[in-house]
DNA sequence: CTGACACCTGGAGTGCGCTCCAGGTCAAGC
DNA sequence: GCTTGACCTGGAGCGCACTCCAGGTGTCAG
C-alpha cells in the first residue's frame, strides 16, 4: 500500500492539483489522508477510484452523475446492484455516443474526400 | 431552391432557435435572407452548411475553429486546400477520440462485468 | 380587421467544469 | 536555522456554448 503526494497524484491520474481539491471538496473523493501538517496523502485505492472517474470523465459522464455514484459507493456494499444499473445505463450513452460519432465521422471523410476532388478539379 | 421559416430550420437542422441566431452572429451563419419585414428565410444552401455545422459539433470542434472554417469558406475558392487540410486535422482529433473512448469503453464494460460478479457473490 | 402566434433585437444570465489567486503553512536539503 | 518549493484554504473568476428575457414587430387565418 504506497502513499503518494499530491503532485504524483497528479501525474498519475491525469487531474490537476486544484481538480483533485476540487473533487474531493464535491464529495466525488472521499476523504483522503493527511499528514500531521495536514498535507493529502494519495493511496493506491485513491489512485483506483481517479482511475475510474477518469473513465467515466472521459466517457463524458456528468459531474453530478459522478457524485451519484461516488455516494452509492461511500454507502457500501448494499448499493452494488445500484451502481452496476447507473453504469449500465451510462454505458448504454456510451454506445450511442460512439455510433454518432462514427457516423459524422463518416460524414467529414465525405466531405474531405469531396473538398479533395474540388482541389483536384481547380488546378 | 426550397425556402424554409426558422422554426422549420430549427427542426431540420436541429439547432434552436437561439443558436441559430447566434451562430449567425459570430459570423458561423453568413447573412441569412430576410423577407421585406426582417424575418429570416432560410435556404437549401444554409440547410446544408448547417448540416456540416452540425457534423463538426458532434465530432468535439470548437466553436472557434469553426468561425475559422466558415471564414475561409466565405471567402471563396482560394480558401479549398486550407479549408481541407482542417477538416484533415479535425478527422485526426476525431479519430483519438474514438480510440479513447473505445479504450474508456472497454474499461466500463470491465468494471461493470467486475460489480456483476461481487452482486453474485453477494446473494 | 383582428387575434394569435411566430419572429425580431440587444443584452443579460446560466450551467458546467474547472482554474486561479492571495495569503499563509509544511517539509526537506544544506 | 534557513531557504525553497510543494502544499494548504476559501473564495472569486473564467471560458465555453449557449439560453433566456423584455419589449416590440411581422404574418396570416378567419
Amino acid at each position: 500500500m504506497s502513499a503518494y503526494t499530491p503532485s504524483e497524484t497528479s501525474r498519475r491520474s491525469g487531474f490537476s492539483l486544484d481538480t483533485l481539491r476540487y473533487y474531493e471538496r464535491i464529495g466525488l473523493l472521499s476523504e483522503v489522508d493527511r499528514t500531521p501538517g495536514g498535507q493529502r496523502v494519495f493511496s493506491d485505492h485513491d489512485l483506483g477510484w481517479l482511475g475510474l472517474l477518469r473513465c467515466l470523465r472521459d466517457t463524458g459522464m456528468p459531474i453530478n452523475q459522478m457524485c451519484r455514484f461516488a455516494e452509492l459507493a461511500r454507502d457500501g456494499d448494499g448499493t452494488v446492484a445500484d451502481r452496476v444499473e447507473l453504469l449500465r445505463a451510462h454505458a448504454e450513452a456510451v454506445e450511442e455516443q460512439m455510433a454518432l460519432l462514427e457516423r459524422q465521422y463518416g460524414h467529414l471523410r465525405e466531405k474531405i474526400r469531396y473538398y479533395e476532388s474540388e482541389l483536384a478539379a481547380q488546378s
